[in-house]
DNA sequence: GACGGTTATGTTATAGTATAACAGCCCTGT
DNA sequence: ACAGGGCTGTTATACTATAACATAACCGTC
C-alpha cells in the first residue's frame, strides 16, 4: 500500500529539496553522458516526495495509471540506474530507497533511520567512517561498500 | 579502541567452533528458561556449519528429508527465536543469517563480510560503535539497533 | 494420570521483493 | 535512411517472508 508519509521532521521547503536534487541529477547525468529519461526521473522524484525511504512496489503503484499497470521490472531497472549514478541509496535494513542529499563525489552511505516518523538522515562527518575504515585496516580488510544504519527515535520524535 | 577481529578464514577446528556454540546456546537457553528445542538446534547447527551466512531457504533445504520438506514457517520461527536469544545475528544485505559468536551478553552486530570467500565475521570492539554512538547523539538521535555491514575481501582472499 | 493453559509445530495460502529472458521501440551518429 | 546500442514493454518465475488457523507437545496442578 502506497503511503506517503509526513515527516514531522524540521519544518523546511521541501519543494526546494526535490528541485535542487532533479537539478543536481540533470547535471550530472549531462556531465557524465548518461541519460535521465522520464521513467528515471520520475522516480526519482518519486523518491524524493519526502525524507523517509520509499519501496520500489510503492513507487510501482505510483507509477501506474487506471489504464496500464507499471510492472517491477520499470521501477528496478530506474532504481538500478539512479543506484549507479549514485543518485538514490538502498536502505537494506528495509528494503526502500531514498534520495542521495550529497550524489557529486564519492561517499559512503551512513544513515539514521527514525522508526517512529520513518525519516532518513544521512550521517554527516567521516568520524564513523575512520573508525570503520581503522577496523577493517587492522584485520587486513578491503573495503568495497559500506552498509551502516542505525535505527532508533530521531529529535523531533523524542520530543 | 581497540578491535579485535576473529579470522575465520584461516583453518581451524571448526567442530570446536560448532560445538562451543550449541554448549553455549544450551547453557544460556537453560540459564534464561526458554526451550532450545529440535528444530531450533538444528537450525542453530546448520547455521554454524561454516562461518558464512546461510540463506533461510537454504536451512529449508537441508531441513527437508526425502519423505517431508519442511515448510518456510517452521524455519523462519526457529529463526525467529534464535534472533531474539542473540544466538544468531541477521545479515540484512544478504538476506542471511549468521552463527553470534558471543551470544553471553548484548553487544551491537557489525560485520566484515568477504564478497569472495564469504566468510563473515564479527567486529570486536567498541571504536566502530563509540564513532556512531557518537554521530547520533550530536544529531539527537537515541539508538536502538545498528546494523554495520562491511562489504569487500578479506586478508586470505587478498593474500 | 486427567485437565487446562501455554508454547511449539504443521499446514495452507498468500504477501512482498527481485530478476531472467526475449521482443520491440527509440535515440543517436553517420 | 539506416544501423547499432540503449531503453522500455511484457511474460514468467525465483526468492524472501508472514498470516491464519489446526494440531500436537510440554508443564504445572489437581
Amino acid at each position: 500500500m502506497t503511503s506517503i508519509v509526513e515527516t514531522p521532521a524540521r519544518p523546511h521547503d521541501h519543494g526546494q529539496c526535490v528541485a535542487d536534487a532533479l537539478a543536481a541529477a540533470e547535471a550530472l547525468c549531462a556531465e557524465r553522458g548518461v541519460r535521465l529519461t522520464d521513467i528515471r526521473r520520475q522516480v526519482l522524484e518519486l523518491i524524493w516526495q519526502g525524507h523517509n525511504a520509499v519501496k520500489a512496489y510503492d513507487l510501482l503503484e505510483m507509477l501506474s495509471t487506471e489504464t496500464r499497470a507499471a510492472k517491477p521490472p520499470t521501477v528496478y531497472r530506474a532504481l538500478d540506474f539512479l543506484l549507479g549514478q549514485g543518485l538514490i541509496h538502498r536502505i537494506e535494513s528495509l528494503n526502500a530507497f531514498i534520495g542521495c542529499t550529497h550524489p557529486e563525489g564519492d561517499h559512503v552511505s551512513q544513515f539514521l533511520i527514525c522508526d517512529r516518523c520513518h525519516t532518513v538522515s544521512e550521517i554527516e562527518g567521516t568520524s564513523v567512517e575512520a573508525a570503520v575504515r581503522r577496523a577493517a585496516g587492522k584485520a587486513g580488510f578491503a573495503i568495497s561498500r559500506q552498509t551502516v544504519e542505525i535505527h532508533g527515535m530521531c529529535a523531533v520524535c523524542r520530543g
